[in-house]
DNA sequence: ACAATGTTGTTGAACTGTAAACTTCTTTGC
DNA sequence: GCAAAGAAGTTTACAGTTCAACAACATTGT
């Protein structure tokens, strides 16, 4: 059985959340697009920068890059073939994996991440944790947590 | 002035939590957007629809509904233009304004909304409302609303 | 009355994302 | 050792989105 036959509507104020909580995300990824787009960059592709940055030699397999930034292959595929003609990443081929490629920042992907990151994290702090209170702050990330836990 | 020259950085449980966030969201987009299309429709359409549904005679200007399902006018002519060769919505000339459109959802665009919400509704429940507890649940509304409460 | 300005909605081109097929290589199980 | 199965990445074709330009109409201020 996959539907139920009595389905389990939402109440008002679940409803009313829900819909808060499509309004927000909506307005939170507006402003930090329209934030990047100084930089040339968007959401995703900050991304990218960020976790080659957090990782050793600056570099992860494409398929752990994919896994991180939470794109399939093939968009991630196309997004670093385009950060590549923009100098900002490069490819190699993976030394233990024949099958393997090698993501890695340049050092002008890095200069160019160093320059967005305060105005980026300015903007993330303008649109969610400034605004709001430190309580529901740590309940926003314990829902996302909960969230994040179900299994398929 | 445009940057700060000290960049007021997240700390560490910020910024789990902020990831927590993006985890979160597109976890729960993920399973929406599967879930959805198995009727044929993503999350933007079945939007349009529910907006549709709730306005007097199934009926909303062009540039009305976009504001309420957040997607530019272009985008939305776009898709309402697809939705109306799939027989869901039709398109007329607002009488009061000659400049105006009014989309309306056609018999056949309520009776799939009718036959996807159940479903829809019991994804929302597993991806979100069900994992979280009513407290943080209730705090991400209050959350989300503040974040929409912020004037750009 | 009417020019200037603003709004509505559409268009077409360029860009981005998605889905499936495919190549190459690795792993598994006989 | 070898066939079968699986994994990594790319490619191609297509669907969807964005952006800028535009036509049609409404509103404003004089």
């Amino acid at each position: 059985m996959t539907t139920t036959l009595q389905p389990r509507w939402l109440d008002a104020d679940q409803q009313r959340i829900w819909r808060s909580f499509l309004n927000g995300v909506a307005r939170i990824n507006e402003r930090l697009e329209a934030e990047l787009r100084c930089f040339g960059l968007d959401l995703g592709e900050y991304e990218i920068l960020v976790h080659l940055s957090e990782s050793p030699d600056r570099s992860l397999r494409m398929s752990d890059l994919a896994d991180r930034v939470r794109q399939s292959r093939s968009r991630l595929t196309h997004t670093v073939a385009r950060m590549e003609t923009k100098g900002l990443v490069a490819r190699m081929a993976c030394p233990s994996d024949r099958r393997g490629v090698i993501a890695l920042m340049t050092n002008q992907g890095h200069d160019l991440l160093v320059e967005a990151a305060p105005a980026h994290v300015e903007s993330v702090r303008r649109a969610l944790v400034d605004p709001v209170s430190p309580e529901d702050f740590a309940a926003l990330g314990r829902a996302m947590d909960a969230v994040t836990a179900v299994q398929d």
